[in-house]
RNA sequence: GCGCCGUUGGUGAAGUGGUUAACACGCUAGUUUGUGGCACUAGUAUGCAUGAGUUCGAUUCUCAUACGACGCC
């Protein structure tokens, strides 16, 4: 089935949005924050750790599974869900990420982009097409249009260049699409350009999407960029689709973005931070190897439900990061995850009780004040 | 006891008669946003066993002392 997205309450004093999302693996709440598993697997943890985690849907990454083990490979094993055992809804990202961080300006053409593969060094051609059926292949919940994430500093003139690419690109990909259980989005481009990010918003309405992302955002802007640039799209989009940030997962960054009207946001960061020794919790994100942890029996987050707040200290989890042992990757990945859904699940709660501004005041305040 | 070699930071060590003593690990801190997973950046010996001498100048050359490895009685 294609996903159905419910609104069910806007914030009184917001733009903020209260929904579900029904998907083939049952219906969840918005705003949500997706894990992100790009290799078919959030790295670190089995799926049983991820589902403690509570998340809705979780991510994977076209590029990465086109190269290793190849969409025939997943599409021989019964698709994405039976693969890597996960039995909740998968997103998959269509490689216009990897536009940004691996091609070079002179690899993007009309036809699709040319890649090196990173494993073996193969000049590789993504198109649209190509995006879209191998994604068609995996099987995942909800696939990506391909389109160019173009990185910051960049020209007006480059950006209403890539619009218009990235629109031709995303009917291209419809057009092949072909799987009945899956859903397709397209991508809101545009940059920091109201006019740009309008036109793009309502030329993509008229292909009639399953739902709408905004993209280029999180590629080196200020803060204050990246806000205008998602209130310059949710401003255009449709109220009964659901809204999906790419990339996003600073924990303001969610909240500001919820307020400007964001469904749904994924991020690499609580994975990254947790295997390089971090862990966040209201009052900040810290550093476990920090020599002050040596001796603190006490837990990460003394706020958190999550297994690693509910069975380890911070003197234990310092021990294994610093010793180089994936289970303290796992322990703080799980509560980097947690702390995220958690947020989210606040952040729900404010929509419903209408004080989302108070809530991110005090969010801030405790957040920035260590 | 004699001979010979050696002694450089928390560790393994490179090196030179003359500005800031290489590198690695460790340690200290920072960065990380649709992931090229165990990364990257910065800091970390005012000092080269100790004492004396030669020299304009010594970690580097000489002598003595201490400590250590090896060989011989």
């Amino acid at each position: 089935m294609k996903i159905k997205y419910n609104l069910l309450k806007e914030e009184k004093h917001t733009n903020a949005r209260l929904g579900t999302i029904e998907t083939n693996y049952g219906t969840y709440e918005t705003p949500m924050f997706m894990p992100v598993g790009t290799q078919a697997t959030v790295k670190t943890l089995s799926p049983e750790e991820v589902k403690a985690c509570k998340p809705g849907i979780i991510l994977a990454n076209t590029y990465h599974l086109w190269l290793r083990p190849g969409e025939d490979v997943v599409d021989h094993a019964g698709g994405l869900h039976k693969f890597m055992n996960w039995d909740g809804p998968i997103l998959t990202d269509s490689g216009g990420f990897q536009v940004f961080s691996l091609a070079k300006p002179k690899d993007i053409t009309e036809e699709g982009v040319y890649f090196k593969n990173i494993y073996n060094g193969d000049r590789l051609l993504l198109t649209p097409e190509k995006s879209i059926e191998i994604q068609n292949k995996l099987d995942s919940d909800i696939a990506m249009s391909f389109d160019e994430c173009v990185g910051f500093p960049h020209t007006r003139e480059y950006i209403e260049e890539s619009v218009e690419r990235t629109l031709r690109w995303a009917a291209r990909g419809k057009k092949v699409f072909n799987n009945e259980r899956q859903s397709l989005f397209g991508i809101v481009q545009g940059a920091e350009f109201e006019d740009l990010r309008k036109h793009c918003v309502e030329e993509l309405v008229k292909m009639d999407f399953d739902g709408y992302s905004i993209g280029g955002t999180a590629v080196g802007e200020p803060k204050e960029m990246q806000y205008e640039q998602v209130e310059y799209s949710c401003k255009y989009l449709p109220k009964d689709k659901v809204r999906y940030l790419m990339g996003v997962g600073d924990p303001i960054d969610i909240i500001e973005n919820v307020i400007r009207g964001v469904d749904i946001f994924d991020c690499v960061s609580p994975t990254r931070l947790a295997r390089h020794g971090h862990f966040m919790t209201m009052h900040g994100k810290f550093n476990i190897k920090n020599a002050k942890y040596k001796e603190d029996f006490t837990t990460l987050d003394d706020e958190c439900d999550c297994y690693a707040c509910k069975n380890y200290t911070k003197a234990y989890i310092r021990h294994l990061i610093r010793a180089d042992e994936t289970f303290g990757q796992r322990l703080l990945s799980i509560h980097n995850i947690r702390f995220l859904i958690r947020l989210t699940e606040d952040l729900r709660e404010a929509i419903k009780n209408d004080n989302i501004l108070e809530y991110r005041d005090e969010f801030i305040k405790k957040y920035y004040g260590k």
